[in-house]
DNA sequence: CAGTGGTCTAGACCACGCG
DNA sequence: GCGTGGTCTAGACCACTGT
């Protein structure tokens, strides 16, 4: 195909821009010229340069800062979310250097939609920790963990998580009969609420990865329900999955 | 806080609409009024009237068709990907009505990306087969796999993958000796790229979920990997792992 | 063809960050 | 206060869809 392909004058903007930074000719953090520079130095209306510039933001290549300008996105620092049974690997565990702040509510009027995850009925006791990850100052990942108070005891449940909030759950209920035994993970993205959106200091634009975990234990009690969000730019989530000598897994299906 | 928050017109306007669609005002799939016509009626410009809806639009709210009109999006089919070893569930079966399209592709000269996935040198003989799953009338979801043609024989993966070839490997791989071992799947949120956006017919604006699948046999080889893409809106991921009686996935980690 | 959205202009004024 | 990006206007013209 030889795509003449008629293309907006915005559009090739931003294509010159992108080649420009990727190939190193615009250093990342640097500042662009002002909009309105760069406007007259492409000859269109500040409108379309813009329109360029929200391109280029919408890839993650630059970051707009009311009132100062234009930068080059510098390297995203692209961290993992491990799921299933979140067996760390070096990598992981590098990432593990990231700060934390931690809120941990005790609810009796669970909100709608915990306790619906939790499978319990609404009045349920139960408590809601809050995880806000930060990758230096800029806040990487939001976890809402909730546990409900009829199945384990609470200072057990508020000692671990608090020592690995962010890992997997093996560790975190490594002391609790009984085990734990299923972890299921929904791995959506959409656009962030506007309580997470500022929480996580991102625009209400950009998109958010949005993982929705439930762990059961063997008597099929869900005993942990957690909603975790990320900056969609700045994660991806990986499972792994192993298959036993004998393929047990199969047999759920004739 | 009182949250007197200046609010944008456009935001306001955006407001507005969102309620009378949630609301059932605006019933799914009608036709709104014209932008020049819903602009005078908001008393504002035709861009700022634009803008509203380009927000709507990115919550998935309001389908912009050129020439046409804009409209109230149809209720969305949310179908799910299920990750790990696929254990069907009745759902998915359901979902396994759409319509697929298929292209086996051998190719000698392997691109540099699946290459790598495979671990393979550059130069291995491999196949890559195009996977086009259709909800009705719309793509629903790409799927890219490519089989090196030096740990199995062709012929078989050409069947297997033909009869099953969105669902978790545990079926088509059954045949294979030695049997696949290990599933690892990273998920993240991104931009399609051109091809990718035309394949699916969506706006390159709109964000995919993208799912980097390889499967490992017995002995440690990759036997498969894929590259899964759909769009962000029309798909979640599970994936489920069960930790067995006794943790012996914990001995990975002293 | 008429009607629709898509792109663009050349301004204006406002809100933010910093010295 | 100054320079920056954010919002908005009142148009113009182009491209697509249906009749």
């Amino acid at each position: 195909m030889i795509t003449p392909m008629r293309v907006s004058r915005a559009h090739s903007i931003a294509d010159d821009l992108r080649s420009k930074i990727t190939t190193g000719q615009l250093q990342p953090g640097q500042r662009l010229p002002a909009e309105t520079e760069l406007a007259t130095r492409y000859g269109v209306s500040t409108a379309t340069l813009r329109n360029a510039l929200g391109t280029l933001q919408a890839e993650g290549l630059v970051e707009k800062i009311h009132g100062r300008g234009n930068f080059v996105h510098p390297p995203l620092r692209r961290t993992t979310y491990v799921g299933g049974w979140g067996t760390l690997d070096p990598r992981t565990a590098a990432d593990a250097a990231q700060r934390v702040t931690i809120r941990t509510t005790k609810t009796t009027a669970p909100k709608e939609h915990p306790a619906a995850l939790l499978a319990r009925p609404e009045g349920t006791a139960l408590t809601e920790i809050l995880c806000l990850t930060y990758d230096g100052e800029v806040p990487h990942g939001l976890a809402r963990t909730y546990v409900p108070h009829d199945t384990t005891s609470p200072p057990n449940v508020g000692t671990v998580t608090a020592d690995a909030p962010c890992q997997g759950p093996a560790a975190r209920f490594a002391v609790l009969t009984p085990p734990p035994a299923e972890v299921r993970e929904t791995v959506c993205a959409r656009l962030p609420t506007p309580d997470e959106a500022s929480t996580l200091r991102i625009r209400p634009t950009t998109t958010v990865l949005a993982i929705t975990r439930t762990t059961t234990d063997a008597t099929g009690l869900i005993v942990e329900a957690a909603q975790l969000v990320f900056p969609a730019d700045r994660v991806a989530a990986v499972f792994t999955s192993h298959l036993l000598d004998d393929a047990d897994e199969r047999q759920t299906r004739p």
